[in-house]
DNA sequence: TGGCGGCGGGCCGTATACAATCGATGACGA
DNA sequence: TCGTCATCGATTGTATACGGCCCGCCGCCA
């Protein structure tokens, strides 16, 4: 709730967006909605928006200045992305991945990006390994200056860029979506303090892609993948009144 | 422009649909949209709607006695799926993939179907078994009789029900995406009268799983990919007018 | 005092209306 | 006869209005 108004207010004042339309504005609509379903989408993969966290239409679509409508089209877009729940009368709220989600998660990354790595370990270009190591730095730096919100995405972001060097387009898409979820599962299971990737394995990473070592990059990614995952506390935190059922059954 | 008739048929006459939603209908509303997102998505599937062909709102949204709202949602969500291409002012028309799209997806198809015959080798119960093998024989089926578009569909459903077996949501998701553009891309580059799958690979591929030899699978299936890929034909059908240029340049 | 049923508000779902933009067609001029 | 420009029609993009469902509150009754 409080969430909503911090979003508004870096962008514009709603008086002035709902007038700006007739007038010169910057942004020229579709633009526009594509830049609010980056805030938005960024703004959960952040954990800045926590899973659970409901999204209601009214309150985005004066947020942002714009009518329902527009926002109707950026939710149903996440959904399909799995980073927000829509349901049927309820609207929309950030997901808040099960278990057995996570699971299929990483397993999942696990064989598309250890199978990707011998095609980045072949186009790999210096300036490509250069940019990544330049990702690595900035996450490591991030962390220690406590912008955890900055360091999730750097490290979501060093992995999809790794799978764009691919070269094929439908896997980097794809990878993307699973780190964005997996970002919402770190947000529910992860153990707070360190955030999943442990930011050294990137640099490694790319020394061993560069050295065109495709079976050790293979071998690391696998180790990296099952690190992460087996850093989830699987212990859920009960929310509200969850398992009554369950204890007096 | 012929082809939205005969999909209005099936359902319910326009006018009667129209006047259908206040009173007590079939299908709930929100059932309806899904039904509605089959019907287009299966006869672009099936080759039915030809890549190119375009899709005014306004049409579907008469044949299917909706109002635009509920045909734009079903647009965008086709669009995300690359099942159908949406320009800016211009509306929407089914897509029609690159060579280079073309070549990525069957790549990533490679890259994923192949390293799910593990898991499906090891999951693979009789019943299971059954089913893909009826599958496979309706297919075969089908193709004697000349239904074509049932045919293409039960081929994509094989490899779709392979990916479910395997017990991973986001990767059996992320083949039937595959599988669905795959069949756009046989409606373009795909050489008429054999359709892309040898349909007695399928037969004996779920053998090869039934005896747990997944190696063997992995190999067949690798092939089998390759061989519809190499029967793409990869000159390109001149639209209208386009060779002008290459012709006299 | 605690459970239950009616009732109101909030919010989503759908349809419709309006506005803006793009393409095409026809006329005019060179 | 060809090129250019203006106007018109068609189609999408956006906003708004209305209807319906669900949830939570309040009063009533046991």
């Amino acid at each position: 709730m409080a969430k909503s108004a911090n979003a508004a207010s870096s962008t514009s004042k709603p008086a002035e967006a709902k007038r700006g339309r007739g007038a010169g504005k910057a942004g020229d609509g579709a633009e526009r909605h594509e830049a609010i379903y980056q805030q938005i989408r960024e703004a959960i993969v952040e954990h800045r928006l926590k899973p659970g966290a409901r999204l209601r239409e009214d309150a985005l679509a004066e947020a942002f200045g714009v009518s329902r409508t527009g926002i109707r089209k950026i939710l149903q877009r996440l959904a399909l992305e799995h980073l927000v729940t829509l349901t049927p009368r309820r609207g929309a709220s950030v997901s808040r991945p099960t278990i057995e989600e996570a699971r299929d998660v990483f397993a999942a990354r696990q064989l598309v990006e250890c199978q990707l790595m011998p095609w980045v370990a072949r186009r790999l270009k210096p300036a490509d390994a250069k940019a990544l190591r330049q990702l690595a730095v900035d996450e490591r730096q991030a962390l220690r200056a406590g912008q955890q919100s900055r360091a999730i995405q750097l490290s979501a972001q060093f992995h999809q860029r790794l799978a764009e060097l691919s070269g094929n387009t439908p896997l980097a898409e794809f990878v993307a979506r699973l780190c964005s979820r997996s970002s919402l599962i770190l947000a529910v299971y992860g153990a707070s303090g360190h955030l999943g990737c442990e930011s050294h394995d990137h640099d490694e990473l790319v020394t061993l892609l560069e050295a065109g070592k495709e079976e050790r990059a293979i071998a690391f990614m696998q180790r990296h993948l099952k690190a992460i995952e087996a850093s989830l506390s699987i212990e859920e935190s009960v929310d509200e009144a969850p398992d009554l059922n369950a204890i007096f059954g």
